[in-house]
DNA sequence: AATAGTTATGAAATATTTTTCATATGAAGA
DNA sequence: TCTTCATATGAAAAATATTTCATAACTATT
């Protein structure tokens, strides 16, 4: 992506206006793993430490602790600390109203067994 | 993902309600392409045919063609031919909502140049 | 400050996805 | 049916992402 400096007199409106495909691009490549995924189904019920998520996730801390940081750079989760121990909890505003609009749109157009898992 | 059969007399709600991370890991998969995002946004404009994508995307016809599989599975998409020619539209119902959820997420949430883009 | 518990990080090994190119398939007109 | 234009497909090569393991960093307690 190209940003105009103040020198070109140019100021395009991909300054001005945040660009889509990029834009999406972020969140849906955080959102496109199991393990990233099945950490915000999880903290929908709650919010959870990294060595709980571990244990009822059955994947190492090193795995979940990885697949977090993207999720918190993308502000999906926040993360808030407790002595030791470090909770995550969900972006509900963003996470609730994106679930709904897949689960919503799966509902629709998916049928089961059929789904658009390994569509590629 | 397990299925039970009905000789197990165990109808797992499985079977019933179709499970979150699955499905949205099928969608995501989908989304978290630079191409596929091009694609998607440039037929909010309106339905378009392979070849003219490739030109307005500059994109070999073959790559686009790969791409617009994946779509038409999710049905983020869907085709009609015209003679030689076929032509894709946008799902809006679908496309519309999830764009907005991820617009508005980014506008509350992603400041401008440290977007949630290289994330992982 | 030494220890124990919790989380984060780096880097190599694996695995998955994307890209490209050659070619096949399909549709329509001469 | 032969040719041309449009789209799809397969498979190898290239690019990215995930997983794992060792270990570092941080926090609280003694």
């Amino acid at each position: 992506m190209k940003y105009f400096s103040y020198e070109e007199n140019l100021i395009s409106d991909v300054v001005l206006k945040r660009n889509l495909t990029d834009t999406c691009y972020g969140l849906f490549s955080t959102l496109a793993n199991p393990t990233r995924l099945a950490i915000l189904e999880k903290l929908r019920q709650g919010s959870m430490n990294v060595s709980a998520l571990a244990k009822i996730l059955e994947q190492e801390q090193s795995m979940i602790s990885h697949n977090l940081k993207p999720l918190e750079k993308c502000a999906l989760v926040y993360s808030e600390r407790n002595g030791k121990e470090k909770y995550y909890k969900l972006n509900y505003d963003t996470m609730e109203r994106i679930f709904k609009a897949v689960e919503d749109h799966a509902n629709n157009f998916c049928p089961f067994g059929g789904m658009c898992a390994d569509s590629k």
